[in-house]
DNA sequence: GATGAATGAGCATTCATTCAT
DNA sequence: CATGAATGAATGCTCATTCAT
């Protein structure tokens, strides 16, 4: 085991924590796995991490980091909505494990974890110039903030995670199903937006 | 607890396990605890299942046959759309802990488990018939899917699951988020459908 | 392993324990341990006791129960004060191992265990009929109390703690050590006696 | 804190090695803890000591040095004992935290560690000139020692660790308690030396 | 039907210690 | 002198599961 570089060490770690996290869910993900497949001693994530929470929060800091210098409100011009929602859909797919992760662990019906709604309402606060009307002002952002919520964020977030399981299932090739997926938000979200 | 037959333990077992996944997540949910909460000696419930897992196929069963005997096609009438989403909604989110766990389940990306995709269209084929165009079926049918799924089937579950921590985080009332949500829901998919 | 007796199960691991706490001090006695000298799983000493501390608090309460059916003033006849030491130390003699380990409990000095002066209280509470004095009652009482736990109640437990040791350091064989220290506590602390 | 050099920072370890070992005994006292509450890192405390056992002798020594460079005859006129007394308890009273760490490994049952009875004979051999009786020695030595060691050493150490944890269990202030312990030892132990 | 007792394997975490720099 | 990084072995404890009764 090369003890050439700490900071690569913790990469590594994340990295493995991310992927088993993401593939069989945090709580049966064991550090011994991820130690395992990391190829690092189990003692040594405890060197660079306090507990496995604090794995799972890393991750998270890391992802709004880069959510933070990245997302940019997408306007209504219909020109390229198109290609803008592919380039954002490829962002996100990059992403899908923290995703996955980040879906599984707020829907726990108990815990007072609200990173969800915290990346959301980054995300969905960007887009808030759209509103226009400052008249009435709560009521009309209280539904903005749903609709875009639960018919925009959270259909493309389960969407990046569901895909290939969804292509597995019904037969459809990735490419069409990406297509079809666009057409669909955009019909649906996009042409009904609260302005 | 009057235990008067196996019956109503095996009840009670299956009501509190389902309470727990839900809370936890099924892995962090333990056989002991689901024992103690229930007040049925661990052994007890090994008598009446097999083992952990069966236990959440029970609850994935008993659900589906609950939804079997209740999903109806919607259909387009706006007359009476939003009560009849209402309706649906109220239907769910007395399901909320099962529906909780069956997409927590659902987006573990390494699991084969395609329960969500059954159920899912299951539902959506009552509602196939409303696509009017049989020729160039496939390629329709796959966009239809798609949109039911992604934008009316997805958000609708996750709004069940999401809407009290949605509340919680937003300080909205009960009555106004899903009045908005009703409100967004039809604006996008239901006034998108394909056809 | 023989499954036959939860009870007998519970004795060995109290036994071993106790024991084993007293050899090593509590902190350096591991529970892994413990389960291999009483040839028991170590999951099964959790079945019995909820988690380490409750086998020493399980301890603690089996001595002072033990204490209680026991102790009885002794009077200042000096006819046979010797010999009723003698049985006293005896009795106390058999409960070498949980004495050491109440005392080297109660030493660190950061820990608010006090079951030391509660066990003290309790004896020394028997013989404070002796006090003939009432009138000026709580500075009197004060220094009895004082002269009791330090000059009588520790030196005893201390010797039945340290008597082997200090044979093998000095050389001295058992029967002349107690006696020599029967002597020497008649002479100091029962000649003594605050009345 | 200033390191200026390596002597500093071998006394700092000392320090904090004697306070937690007391606090806690030497087991559950981590060189990880140790080095936290030093500032100290963990490697350093391995560069200075080799290991923990070594720390611990090293404690021993420094007080075994400090206990020679003081331990006096205290003679039986009793014009001034009292006050002998006190000055001998305040000077113990300072090293509370080694002598509660000597006394805690002392009481292990199964360690060789003789350290308790090593420091004892010095000083009580510093008093074997009050021994006027040269014929019939052992026999006399012999008792001896077993009362000075039992009736006036263990007494006065046990008084030193645990007079703090005595005075919050019965409610008695420092003074108080001090007065009293010198008062019932004088009583019990010094009017009965053997001679 | 139900349960007290038991277990092997595994859990997250910490230990004393090492070593290259 | 001092330290960041690493580790094998052990810690207390929990897991899903079994089985005789």
């Amino acid at each position: 085991m090369p003890k050439i570089d700490g900071y690569l060490t913790r990469e590594k770690i994340l990295e493995v924590a991310e992927k088993l996290f993401s593939e069989v869910g945090y709580d049966a993900a064991s550090i011994g796995a991820i130690s395992k497949l990391a190829g690092i001693n189990k003692a040594t994530i405890y060197y660079h991490f306090k507990d496995k929470l604090s794995i799972l929060h890393c991750l998270y800091s890391n992802m709004i980091e880069q959510m933070k210098n990245r997302l940019m409100p997408i306007d209504e011009s219909k020109i390229d909505l198109k290609s803008k929602i592919k380039m954002e859909l490829n962002f996100l797919r990059e992403k899908k494990n923290i995703i996955s992760i980040l879906l599984m662990e707020s829907m726990k019906t108990n815990t007072s974890d609200d990173s969800l709604f915290r990346i959301a309402s980054d995300g969905i606060n960007n887009e808030k110039a759209r509103l226009n009307d400052l008249t009435n002002a709560q009521a009309k952002k209280d539904l903005f903030f749903v609709h875009e919520f639960f018919t925009g964020f959270v259909p493309i977030l389960n969407f990046v995670v569901l895909e290939e399981k969804y292509r597995d299932f019904f037969h459809i090739d990735e490419d069409k199903v990406i297509e079809n997926f666009i057409e669909a938000i955009i019909r649906s979200h996009y042409n009904s937006h609260i302005q």
